[in-house]
DNA sequence: CCCCCCCC
């Protein structure tokens, strides 16, 4: 089948129409839908001699791309097309010509290859100097490929050559194949053709930056289909085109994102890569068709009153009734030295147990926490603060009174059952659960210097306490359980909250030691809070209230004397702290029981072992 | 392009 040679010169050139040319199809993108304008195609088609990117299919025969009917190489009869002159008269207008009906003479897989040796059409007019010069004639160019190369790689040169024509610089090549559904968890980088139908489960507020490189906002969201979960982030101007439609829990056809690596600090889904929204982006709402397979956000609960079972720094879900919540506070952040707005909220289950979540900047600031409002929070981060307690971060999905089973189970057990419940805060378990007491450390580890450098190094000693402390162990604090700070004695049974600006005759006692411990290798000081205190004092704070308010100073100095020369089992955390200039190892005692003889016995038989390997 | 989540 021969091609109507030159009739593409005069088409763009406007000076002749030829009747029903034939031209060969040789590459074709798909133009998203903008602005309520419907999706086309633009085709890169030949004459054999010359070829041209500047040619679009006309809504009414996009179905034929649809239906594979035009395919690469394919050869079409126009039988009605027109040639438009966009741009000014300035020398950078361009032709666009538009195909409103043709016939496939042969399909692309009988053709097979690029027919002729067609050159990129070039406008006689001048050029951007910044504009590539396709062909051969680029010579000096580093990366052009050479005609040879071009033709072992038919479309890379129109490709290429599209591509930079097309405004939106930052999208995606050209392909020769259309968009592909994809699952989720095959994204990759680079992926040229790709589009996925996924389910938005979260989506985070709207948050703002300010930094040495500049101030702006963005958002971020986790689309999931039924292969996988990935993040995707739109910043600045994506914010106010996106933000509004990527609505929760609603699906769509999304394409034409960047695909990066993904940051696993900051990103605890395990998907590799995530996406970041750019302005050609596409994000169009899904048929109900295709929505069916889709799931929606999934939790993994954890009870709050097994909240002691999870190490601190782990990542879990908690659903749970806000009881009481913090004005919103600062704090300034020792890293950035920037103020950072907190709230600390207790939220409730029904095991009846409490917890204190933090909820940070944009989350903190919104008025979001009256009316006993329920959340639930996918992967939130545990610290052993007060027991446990739980602390937003960036990965963390933070769903207010969402329409799930868990959630209306928890309204009704507040509603009829949590007066009547006692609730509980958390205890360090008097046997805490620890697996890691088998890894044992002496205490000269802490000599290298590097310990809890970047993070905190828990670790188990078997140690002797030398001495605890007696004098500040138990203290007067702030009543409230969003705040314990200690109170200021004004007097007259009047006490002062620094933290809560409001001074109140109510209190409740608590606990924090400083202990002093050794093992053979090495001698240090921790601090022990309040729970793990009543471990190791074995007494209640009420009980050692008791003996402190009463005159009974002996019993109350013998608990603590008793305390010497202990032999056992500590939990213990290790950070570097800044005190002004000075950087030291501060070692927080988190946890305490016997020793077990026969336990310890197999560890030194397991680091014997190890040793001997 | 964020990437901060402190403190007690």
């Amino acid at each position: 089948m021969n091609l109507t040679k030159g009739s593409l010169i005069d088409i763009i050139q406007g000076t002749k129409k030829p009747e029903k040319p034939i031209l060969q199809i040789i590459g074709y993108k798909l133009i998203p839908a903008a602005n309520g304008s419907a999706s086309r195609y633009r085709v890169v088609v030949s004459d054999g001699q010359i070829s041209t990117s500047s040619a679009m299919l006309a809504t009414q025969i996009c179905d034929k791309v649809e239906n594979n009917e035009i395919t690469d190489n394919c050869i079409v009869q126009l039988n009605n097309y027109v040639c438009n002159t966009l741009g000014s008269s300035q020398g950078n207008e361009k032709k666009v010509l538009v195909i409103f009906s043709l016939d496939i003479i042969q399909t692309g897989e009988t053709v097979g290859c690029i027919l002729g040796d067609p050159e990129p059409y070039k406008l006689p007019m001048k050029r951007h100097s910044t504009d590539p010069q396709p062909g051969p004639s680029g010579a000096s160019d580093d990366n052009k490929p050479s005609p040879k190369k071009m033709r072992s790689e038919p479309n890379f040169m129109e490709n290429r050559n599209i591509a930079k024509s097309s405004a939106s610089s930052s999208s995606p090549l050209i392909k020769s194949s259309p968009a592909k559904v994809m699952n989720i968890d095959a994204l990759l980088p680079f992926l040229n053709r790709w589009q996925i139908v996924a389910r938005v489960l979260s989506k985070t507020s709207i948050k703002t930056w300010s930094n040495s490189k500049g101030e702006g906002k963005f958002f971020s969201c986790v689309l999931g289909d039924k292969s996988g979960e990935i993040k995707a982030t739109g910043f600045r101007s994506e914010v106010d085109r996106l933000f509004d439609i990527l609505e929760q829990d609603k699906c769509f056809y999304i394409s034409r994102c960047q695909i990066k690596t993904s940051d696993k600090r900051y990103n605890n889904l395990s998907h590799d890569y995530e996406l970041v929204f750019l302005s050609d982006s596409i994000v169009e709402p899904c048929n109900n068709e295709d929505i069916k397979d889709l799931p929606s956000v999934s939790f993994n609960f954890v009870k709050l009153s097994k909240l002691i079972t999870k190490e601190p720094d782990s990542i879990i879900d908690v659903i749970g009734i806000v009881k009481e919540a913090s004005d919103i506070s600062s704090v300034v952040s020792r890293k950035t030295s920037r103020q950072i707005h907190k709230r600390t909220v207790v939220i409730v289950d029904d095991t009846g147990t409490c917890s204190t979540v933090t909820f940070w900047r944009e989350d903190a600031e919104k008025d979001d926490f009256k009316d006993n409002p329920i959340f639930a929070i996918k992967y939130v981060k545990v610290s052993d603060f007060g027991g446990r307690s739980l602390s937003c971060i960036s990965s963390s999905q933070i769903f207010k009174n969402p329409d799930i089973a868990e959630a209306h189970d928890l309204r009704g057990w507040y509603i009829n059952c949590s007066e009547q419940t006692q609730l509980k805060e958390y205890r360090a378990e008097k046997d805490f659960q620890t697996n890691e007491s088998l890894n044992l450390k002496p205490l000269k580890f802490l000599k290298s210097g590097n310990v809890g450098r970047d993070k905190a190094e828990y670790f188990n000693s078997i140690v002797f306490i030398l001495q605890v402390k007696i004098d500040n162990s138990i203290y007067k604090a702030c009543p409230k359980e969003s705040c314990i700070k200690k109170l200021i004695d004004q007097g007259g049974d009047k006490y002062k909250c620094e933290k809560c600006q409001q001074t109140t005759n109510q209190y409740k006692y608590r606990l924090m030691l400083q202990m002093n411990i050794a093992d053979d290798t090495h001698q240090i000081w921790v601090t022990v809070f309040h729970d793990t205190a009543e471990v190791i004092l074995g007494k209640t704070v009420s009980e050692l209230a008791y003996l402190y308010e009463t005159v009974d100073k002996v019993a109350y100095a013998d608990v603590f004397s008793d305390l010497s020369f202990q032999h056992k089992n500590l939990r213990l955390r290790s950070k570097m702290e800044h005190y002004h200039d000075e950087v030291r190892l501060k070692t927080v005692c988190i946890g305490a029981k016997p020793v077990d003889y026969k336990e310890q016995n197999w560890c030194l038989i397991n680091n014997i072992e190890q040793l001997l390997e």
